[in-house]
DNA sequence: AACACGACCTGGTAGC
DNA sequence: TGCTACCAGGTCGTGT
């Protein structure tokens, strides 16, 4: 693919973020103890004093690792949370021996036997964050069943934003990132302009079912990608229908994929397809 | 209040 | 070859 960012799987979404936990889960046991903490990148915390956010991690147990939308949360026996967030670049994993570290690890979590959790960021704008409790002002979790198609007309009404600026509002439903709102909207055969409170009852169908489908199948593709790398085989990936593919055709009509800017950002589309 | 936009970051690439 | 300019996008702070 012609642009490095698109490494497809790995620009941290839901999906992306969910098989990160589900990775962490699976190597570190629940109530295993930080023995040290290191945060080498001193502007990737909050608060901001990174020697306190070290001492407040060293000697904690991770009972717990859950997701929000895109954040990871580390929760500790003290009952505060350890929120991870991957950005762009960011990633956070298991390391079975700490001592050997990539050049883009930001910090680390030694655990017993010198293992560790590593978070490694080329670019540096993911976060630590340490949290009272799991992030406030984010909305719906998609793959929940609170996630209907009456909270998403709900929501909806109340923005003019065009629909796929709204769908990257995470106060709007959690977890959806550039990619995964072209493709759903690619999906519900919506145009990605159309204002958010225009759209009708049929079109909140679709595109509910859109985002549920999406990020489904992502998330089977992402944790596939993730067990096993380097190990894809045709077909197991995420097949990007729109996403980065600006001048190829369409699958649907065969008409070339457009690309425009919405907020600052790229928006793939075709303008056959959505209406 | 809702929306727009620049800043934060770095690596890769286009263009000269 | 080596340089510069630009672009990727999630989120936040600031401006409109």
């Amino acid at each position: 693919m012609k642009c490095s960012t698109v490494r497809w799987g790995l620009l941290p979404e839901l999906p992306e973020v969910e098989s990160v936990c589900r990775h962490l889960r699976e190597r570190v046991p629940a109530g295993s103890l930080i023995v040290r903490a290191a945060i080498v990148r001193p502007g990737i915390v909050r608060p901001a004093d990174p020697a306190a956010v070290e001492q407040e991690l060293t000697g904690q147990r991770i009972t717990r690792i859950g997701r929000r939308g895109k954040h990871i949360l580390l929760h500790l026996s003290s009952g505060r949370i350890l929120g991870v967030h991957l950005r762009m670049t960011g990633n956070l994993y298991f390391s079975p021996d700490i001592r050997f570290r990539e050049a883009s690890a930001r910090a680390w979590l030694e655990l017993p036997g010198r293992t560790g959790i590593v978070f490694a960021d080329p670019r540096a704008l993911g976060r630590l964050e340490l949290l009272d409790q799991e992030p406030a002002s984010l909305g719906p979790e998609p793959l929940e069943a609170s996630f209907t198609p009456a909270v998403l007309a709900q929501a909806s009404r109340a923005s003019r934003a065009p629909i796929k600026v709204f769908l990257l509002d995470q106060r709007r439903v959690a977890g959806v990132g550039n990619i995964y709102a072209a493709e759903a909207l690619f999906r519900a055969r919506i145009n990605p302009r159309k204002p958010a409170n225009r759209l009708n009852s049929n079109n909140i169908q679709r595109l509910h079912a859109a985002i549920v489908g999406v990020l489904e199948d992502a998330v089977q593709s992402a944790y596939n990608a993730y067990s096993s790398p380097g190990r894809f085989t045709e077909g197991e990936e995420f097949a990007v229908q729109v996403y980065g593919r600006e001048g190829q055709p369409c699958a649907a009509c065969g008409k070339p994929v457009r690309r425009i800017r919405q907020g600052g950002r790229s928006t793939y589309f075709c303008g056959h397809c959505q209406r």
